[in-house]
DNA sequence: CGATTTTGACCCGCGC
DNA sequence: GCGCGGGTCAAAATCG
């Protein structure tokens, strides 16, 4: 299941947030967004193998609810999650609300169960797309197996007005060095022949197919503190900056980076603060890397310039071996594990890989959900409802 | 001294 | 055709 489910980024969000009122808030509601789940004798494997698998996230319903008491609850409870939870426990011995919230608590699980179906199919249909994508490159690639590098039909669409222009016919080798401007199409699947095949003809279609044929773009929400002017955002990556530009719509200039890993990788990042919220980055990645992760450095090689602000800035665990075209995108989370990769590594460092994928992942999301005005809202008057309904001061 | 960043100039797409 | 704005280049500056 590539695409993490609702309740997915929900207990992510759990497992980070720190210990506090409000994470019990929404610990609790979640374990209400479950518990008919398990209730109704539908596993959270079932409903959700990773949510299962997840060792600090207990599914259980052990929030005072009727059906199982408190001496019930499991191990999970010692947790020093308490805070509020008497209060809660309290109204919850009249019947009528109870009857209430299990009412409720049907509705959501069967709500929560069409999701969940729906996200199946959305994945089925995915998966049944992506292999005929694979199918169709692997056809393309066969019948034109001249590439960028030939720098046949792709030519970088601008070149500096200089002698260049004219050397440029001369030495297609070149090319090469140039991460081709539409050199990764198709959604971002890294396949730089495609391009050439895209590249057409005729005016209308082939606009069109440009359009259609933009390298994947993922974007990446980073807090940052705001004294700190430079525009890095630790990926893992080797980044070399070759530009930056005051844009129109923000007054925080924008930094344009390339991976520099790989000469050939074709990865472009753009790195801004929020014109919001200038503690957060944005770093919006364009196309994937053709290579593996640079191998993690100790020192200050990941990212020669951060040296300068690693005094600043609290270590960061090394990002998985993923791409950072798509990484943190919980879109395509499925897409962490770059395809040669995958082939590539032995089971045991996928399964790691894995590990920390889920866990930036988790960060990602977490971020996201948190940084995401509407989620707040949401989240805010879902639970303010609750807390009014059950309140003992009401009445 | 090589690698990287900075920064002004240039290119190109797009809207008018 | 023109101007605007985003993206990129490449020489100079800087860093380790």
């Amino acid at each position: 299941m590539p695409l993490p489910s609702h309740a997915q980024a929900f207990f992510l969000l759990l497992q980070l947030l720190p210990r506090s009122p409000v994470s019990f808030y929404i610990e609790r509601s979640a374990a209400l967004l479950t518990c008919s789940e398990t209730s109704k004798g539908i596993s959270n494997r079932q409903m959700d193998p990773w949510i299962g698998s997840q060792p600090s996230l207990s599914l259980d319903l052990h929030v005072g609810l009727p059906p199982l008491s408190r001496h019930q609850a499991p191990v999970a409870m010692a947790k020093p999650k308490v805070l509020v939870e008497e209060n809660f426990l309290q109204p919850l011995k009249k019947e009528p609300e109870v009857a209430a919230l299990e009412t409720e608590l049907q509705r959501m699980g069967e709500e929560n169960r069409r999701l969940a179906e729906a996200l199946t199919a959305v994945a089925a249909k995915y998966e049944a797309l992506r292999s005929q994508y694979t199918g169709m490159v692997a056809a393309g690639v066969t019948n034109n197996p001249s590439s960028t590098s030939e720098g046949g039909s792709v030519s970088p669409s601008r070149k500096r007005k200089t002698s260049e222009s004219l050397d440029t016919a001369a030495a297609p080798g070149a090319q090469a060095q140039h991460p081709p401007q539409h050199g990764l199409q198709h959604g971002g699947q890294q396949q730089p022949g495609l391009a050439d095949q895209m590249e057409c003809t005729s005016g209308e279609p082939c606009k069109r197919i440009r359009e259609e044929c933009k390298p994947k773009v993922s974007k990446l929400y980073v807090h940052a503190d705001p004294s700190d002017l430079s525009l890095v955002v630790k990926d893992g990556y080797q980044w070399r900056k070759y530009g930056q530009k005051v844009t129109k719509d923000n007054p925080c200039p924008r930094a344009y980076f390339r991976c520099s890993f790989a000469p050939a990788c074709p990865v472009k990042k753009k790195v801004q603060r929020s014109a919001d919220d200038n503690t957060i980055l944005v770093a919006t990645y364009e196309g994937e890397h053709n290579h593996g992760q640079p191998p993690p450095a100790p020192s200050s090689q990941q990212q020669p310039h951060d040296a300068k602000n690693a005094a600043a800035k609290p270590p960061s665990p090394p990002r998985p071996a993923a791409p950072a075209a798509a990484p943190q995108s919980p879109d395509h989370p499925q897409q962490l594990l770059h395809h040669h990769q995958q082939k590539q590594q032995p089971q045991q460092d996928a399964v790691a890989a894995s590990e920390l994928i889920r866990r930036n992942l988790a960060e990602q999301m977490a971020m996201t959900l948190t940084r995401d005005p509407s989620f707040k809202a949401a989240l805010v008057t879902a639970l303010s409802g609750r807390i009014l309904e059950l309140s003992p001061t009401k009445d």
